[in-house]
DNA sequence: ACAAAAGTGTTAGGCCTACACCCATGA
DNA sequence: TCATGGGTGTAGGCCTAACACTTTTGT
């Protein structure tokens, strides 16, 4: 954030954050990031103190190149998770003249997708803890409001977009897409028709099998076909449950 | 907007401004409503002078109760047109940092349907004035780019917001149906098809004839059903076309 | 009577849904 | 060998898309 000083304009201002919700997949439950407010040592963002809230923090005007910028920025800091700016998707913003109890903060909110797998430990856990959806502790702000509203833009894109690849790990099986998608969704899908209709989709690439054995037959593994899946997407397709 | 004075902060903040798309539909064509600038009093506020813009301004951080709201007021005070904050949907942030020569100002998008019909001579047409959108001039700040995306935003929920209904007045026939249908998603139907879907929808309700005559069969006439429109929305129902 | 616009119904094919059995593994 | 979990194919119904002719009215 730019230096500490005295900024003057002609009208009033309001402050604008970037808040993020981040989702991961841990092959049960859909998770979500959450840090512990009261750390900072700047008086001036105090506020909900021993609070969890999503990650996210103020716009620095003279840096940060967009809004997604800063909410890659501020997650950096504050979980130490580094994503790009294009990894966040927009979920809305959030104005209300009363959200915040200090001054005038509207906030843009994101949500990203990460591969828990790849990321469990990345985290300092004395700021940023993973809870289930079906867990989630009372939050900051209107903290509550942007998650449901975030969680029901996941479910909307998840047609649009190959929502899972991002949250499962670079190889995965069927049977865990599915639970993915059944976890978002909150619903059941016919085992055999799933594994169909992702296979017309023509974005699975079968990996051929080698190591891991568990307590049944072996599931067949596979990876994101990301070439096909580009080309699908130019022509404008739509996922269909 | 709050009294002009000399207002500090510790950090920058940047300015917000709710800027929106207004699509009419004239019968023929989807249009929209753009302002000209040049006429602001405030040398503040002067940029991209004689530029057709998005009509739009600056949240009021004192009276605004959302974004939404200023974008209610700024129409009202630039164009005539009386709109509530809920006739605005949100189509995202635009906040380059290059975005606007003169400092850092995020706007909030924002697009609303009105019925032509009913709103012919409620702007003034010195400022205010509608296009085609097939014949939109050069616009000021990156307002082609939020049209671009406020289009795309107007498509996708054509299939779960009753779009058409906000833009035709309050009777309408199939076949004006129909033509907006097509100017919007840009594609043609078969009419017997198009006409089958609305039918079974349950949204439409017949409407007796009386006058209106034309250089052919008369066409029937018909109301939105907004009652059951409701009850199928919160069954969370999908138009598929 | 002709041109222009609007109304109407049927059929074939594809897609979605529902459903049951076999296979591989680990205990 | 048994329990668990994973893989596979088919048949019926529904929805979609394609299609042509008749009606009304104004000129």
């Amino acid at each position: 954030m730019a230096k500490k000083g005295t900024y003057t304009y002609e009208y009033p201002h309001p402050a604008v954050t970037a808040d993020s919700v981040v989702f991961g997949y841990d092959g049960k439950q859909l998770k979500v990031l959450l840090i512990k407010r009261g750390q900072e040592k700047e008086a001036s963002t105090r506020a909900y103190v021993g609070f969890w809230a999503l990650p996210g923090g103020f716009l620095d005007v003279e840096r940060d190149k967009t809004v997604a910028h800063t909410a890659a920025r501020e997650l950096r800091e504050e979980t130490k998770l580094k994503l790009s700016p294009k990894d966040f998707k927009e979920v809305g913003t959030f104005s209300h003249i009363d959200r915040d109890p200090r001054e005038r903060v509207i906030t843009i909110a994101h949500y990203a997708l990460v591969k828990l797998s790849e990321v469990e430990g990345d985290t300092d856990a004395d700021k940023a803890e993973w809870f289930a959806m079906s867990d989630i502790p009372r939050l900051a702000f209107d903290h509550d409001q942007i998650l449901r509203v975030a969680c029901k833009r996941l479910r909307e894109n998840i047609f649009f977009e190959p929502v899972g690849f991002d949250l499962l790990p670079e190889v995965f099986t069927l049977p865990q897409l599915q639970n993915l998608y059944e976890s978002i969704l909150e619903c059941k899908f016919d085992r055999r028709n799933f594994a169909n209709k992702m296979k017309h989709f023509g974005m699975l690439i079968e990996v051929p099998d080698d190591t891991p054995r568990r307590g049944s037959r072996t599931p067949i593994r596979y990876k994101f076909d990301k070439d096909n899946y580009e080309r699908l997407k130019a022509g404008g397709f739509r996922l269909e449950f």
